[in-house]
DNA sequence: AATCTCTTCAACCGCCTCCGG
DNA sequence: TCCGGAGGCGGTTGAAGAGAT
């Protein structure tokens, strides 16, 4: 609960606090949200503090429309892992899981008039295959079928390449099964006995994430 | 030009999970 | 083991701008 603290301060953010907040997260790092208003000298509450951050003052933020690529990888993962904003946010290099939520409920539910019977899916517990197919870092395997983008795009590059940049995605590089998870998925997604067959349904998908990213 | 309606997206709210004491 | 605080997430709201009438 936050402290009932004399009317926090609540609605848009100014100029000048976005630059208190900014520095008070240059100066201190991230993390212990509590103390940033203190630090920062903001009326506001650690909450708003946070998603202010994380949504709109990050450095890496990418601004503007979504690109064909992130809309397509996007649906794909929408099917794979339904309304996990975060998840789905955290393989768009630069999109936050606001960005994505908005984009979501603004554009693509329209086109999702009536949920297909695809689309009614039950919540997969991820987790990696045995593929027998080593993993080409050029991702060369089935990139002739144009319907695959998402697995050549600059967003997926995240999936399936060393990410040593300053985007906030998880460095697959270290998890071949991880990427080759989501490699498979996302190319079979269309098929859904492509992937369903050796899935253990009964793990979530957090359960699988975290596994995946060692935690 | 004025008003109304629709769209967009930043921000808030409430809940859940995790972790340390 | 229990409890409280902090972090994080998804759902929802509402203000502002754009477009339609």
């Amino acid at each position: 609960m936050e402290a009932p603290s004399l009317s926090v301060r609540k609605g848009a953010w100014t100029e000048e606090e976005d630059i208190l907040l900014k520095k008070c997260i240059e100066k201190y790092g991230e993390g212990t949200w509590h103390r940033v208003p203190f630090r920062a000298g903001l009326n506001r509450c650690r909450k708003s503090c946070r998603l202010r951050w994380l949504n709109y003052l990050k450095p890496d933020i990418k601004r503007g429309a979504f690109a064909d690529d992130e809309v397509d990888l996007m649906i794909r993962l929408h099917n794979l892992l339904g309304n996990r904003w975060s998840l789905i946010a955290g393989r768009l290099p630069g999109r936050t899981a606001n960005d994505v939520k908005n984009y979501w409920n603004t554009y693509l539910r329209k086109k999702m008039v009536k949920p297909s019977p695809k689309l009614n899916i039950e919540v997969i517990k991820p987790r990696p295959l045995n593929l027998s197919v080593p993993l080409d870092k050029n991702n060369n395997n089935n990139n002739n079928d144009s319907d695959h983008a998402a697995a050549s795009t600059p967003a997926s590059n995240s999936l399936v390449s060393s990410d040593s940049g300053n985007n906030s995605s998880y460095d697959f590089s270290n998890d071949n099964n991880e990427i080759m998870w989501w490699k498979n998925m996302l190319m079979n997604e269309d098929e859904p006995q492509g992937f369903g067959n050796n899935i253990n349904h009964s793990a979530s998908g957090d359960q699988f994430i975290n596994e995946a990213l060692g935690v």
